[in-house]
DNA sequence: GCCGTTTTCGGCCCGACTGTTTTCAGTCG
């Protein structure tokens, strides 16, 4: 069982219990829902951890959840949790997937209709819909039997809850409403917020936040976004459509005066607010998006504050950057003012990744444009040093004198454009493959053409963790190896990346003074944040790097620090931070 | 069932919206 699982068990469990009494257990729900969040959110297999030992390093599992899974990965079942289930239909479950049914919906409708089959249970729901037998059912009348219906079919066709938005397509969404609502004359100020302004890898909503004195004018102005499929909820201060794609945009409109806590409230994440709300509480304060209230004067005034500032500030603590907000110590270390100095864009002094157009014949992708054009660009952002770090020649379709004469004339083509451009030092590498056995693609007389090299994985992807991490390692120990690329492999919305023993690769790391790469390309963001946070508490450095194979993809490198930022990383823990004499240094040594 | 810079016991975020009601239950973020 992966993690994605076990989540939807914990969740099943947490479902059961609301069923069976939801202030009998409300506790216990609250602690499975917590932990289950818990285990998505986990950077490492839960069976690994369980075979280390380590499954109590997850908050939100105590003693009891981890006796329970300990149990599952033993027997493949949980006694506890059959007990739960009992007297459940298991075609609730499937439901709970569906927008709109939660566990009571969704098991009130299966018992009156004692429907059996979890494989069916949607289509099963759907026929009695269509059909009108829900309609009349105490608690449900013409339009929530509409509203099952459609929830179904847009389920069914595959565009809500499913789906994340890579940040590139949910930035530019969250723009083209912006720019909408920005034409309205009563729109003061309108801002992406949630996991976009948090940069999370990948977005489910678009929520953005309004300030508005004519809040009803600017509510009807935006549910008749012209790219809307439909209204989802309309109601004083908030409303909701479903655009194109299926994704929902959200927008909350108060007035400017209570602009800092709407702002701190929508930009989440939930994790955070909840232990924000909790932090407020030992402090006899009680926040919302409208305000804070005193708990121990009764009838006190709301207090309000227009900006974040104000309002983290209030509560005693500095205001927390938006890619910090989840709930990972950031609160304790804001109180303690010991917050990181994170690392900015303006920091980057160099792009390392960088696939040309030069015919090399690789067996990987080439870029579209030229090396000229990639140094232009790197000098127009103003950086002191650039790699060309095209793929290796292909191995099959070449013997090893053809790969050296391909090389040599590369190197020397470096060398001359080196020549013609002085203000910037152009660093001649390679992104090199790490084969099966986790030798290096290209021999040492090969790469002694080179200045240094990227290596990473880009084949049998299906080994063991403990095989791969071998490989990984072997593939680093090579004395011109400095970065790993996109260490995880993973492809955001396509494929999971392939597992490594993290603790192995940072100690190698650090004692070998290899690095990270943090890859900026928006369907990678890899090394993910969470093991960015690791890496940076075991001592390892990153390179920032946006694989560029255009011109245009080196603007990436925003969405790459923004990961660096989410994991907590200083400009001293980023080496192409460094200025051009002290990088040269490092990656020649 | 989890957790600790007031606690190893006694707490556990807060509000918006919808549909079906006539004061609330369920879902969502």
């Amino acid at each position: 069982m992966n993690n994605v699982e076990i989540a939807k068990l914990l969740r099943n469990v947490a479902a059961a219990y609301t069923i069976k009494s939801e202030y009998k257990y409300k506790f216990q729900i609250l602690a499975y829902l917590k932990a289950a969040d818990s285990v998505e959110h986990a950077s490492t297999e839960l069976r690994t951890l369980y075979q280390q030992g380590v499954l109590e390093k997850i908050p939100g599992i105590g003693p009891t959840i981890e006796k329970r899974l300990s149990e599952l990965f033993k027997t493949g079942r949980v006694k506890h949790f059959e007990e739960a289930f009992e007297g459940i239909s298991p075609a609730v479950f499937p439901l709970l997937d569906v927008p709109s049914f939660g566990p009571k919906k969704a098991n009130k409708l299966v018992s009156y209709f004692n429907l059996k089959n979890p494989k069916t249970v949607i289509e099963d729901i759907k026929k009695l819909a269509i059909s009108g037998k829900i309609e009349g059912i105490e608690g449900f009348g013409k339009k929530s039997q509409a509203d099952i219906l459609q929830a179904i079919n847009e389920y069914r066709s595959g565009t809500t809850k499913n789906k994340r938005m890579v940040l590139t397509y949910a930035f530019a969404l969250a723009k083209e409403i912006v720019e909408y609502l920005g034409k309205h004359k009563d729109v003061i100020r309108a801002e992406p917020l949630g996991s976009l302004r948090r940069m999370n890898a990948t977005v489910g909503d678009v929520d953005i936040a309004v300030t508005s004195k004519n809040t009803e004018a600017v509510i009807d102005y935006f549910i008749s976004f012209p790219g809307k499929e439909r209204v989802i909820e309309r109601g004083p201060t908030t409303a909701s459509i479903l655009v194109g794609g299926g994704k929902h945009v959200d927008m909350l409109i108060l007035p400017p005066r209570q602009f800092g806590s709407l702002l701190q409230h929508f930009t989440g994440s939930k994790h955070h607010n909840v232990a924000l709300r909790e932090y407020a509480l030992k402090r006899h304060l009680s926040l919302s998006e409208r305000g804070i209230k005193l708990l121990s004067k009764k009838g006190s005034p709301l207090l309000e504050f227009s900006s974040e500032e104000k309002f983290y500030n209030y509560l005693g603590l500095k205001w927390i950057p938006p890619e910090l907000r989840e709930n990972e110590g950031e609160i304790e270390a804001a109180g303690k003012d010991e917050l990181p100095n994170l690392i900015d864009i303006k920091d980057i002094k160099g792009d390392l990744h960088i696939h040309t157009n030069y015919q090399l014949d690789s067996s990987h992708d080439y870029g579209d444009s030229s090396m000229e054009d990639m140094i232009r660009r790197a000098r127009e952002l103003r950086y002191e040093y650039v790699g060309l770090s095209d793929h290796n020649p292909s191995i099959g379709n070449h013997t090893k004198s053809e790969i050296y004469s391909i090389l040599s004339k590369r190197r020397k083509k470096i060398e001359q454009l080196q020549r013609s451009n002085k203000s910037i030092r152009v660093i001649n590498m390679l992104e090199m493959d790490i084969i099966a056995s986790g030798n290096l693609a290209i021999d040492d007389k090969g790469i002694e053409l080179v200045d240094a090299l990227i290596v990473s994985v880009h084949s049998s992807f299906s080994t063991s963790r403990e095989e791969m991490t071998k490989r990984v390692l072997k593939g680093l120990s090579h004395p011109k190896a400095k970065i790993l690329a996109h260490p995880t492999g993973r492809l955001l919305n396509s494929r999971p990346g392939y597992e490594l023993d993290w603790n192995k690769i940072f100690d190698f790391c650090v004692k070998h003074n290899k690095a990270l790469e943090i890859n900026a390309w928006p369907e990678r963001l890899d090394l993910p944040d969470t093991l960015v946070k690791q890496a940076k508490e075991a001592g390892v450095k990153f390179v920032i790097d946006t694989d560029s194979h255009a011109i245009f993809h080196m603007d990436n490198m925003f969405y790459g620090v923004s990961v660096a930022r989410r994991g907590w990383a200083e400009k001293k823990d980023v080496l192409n931070a460094l200025p051009a004499k002290k990088f040269i240094d490092w990656i020649m040594s």
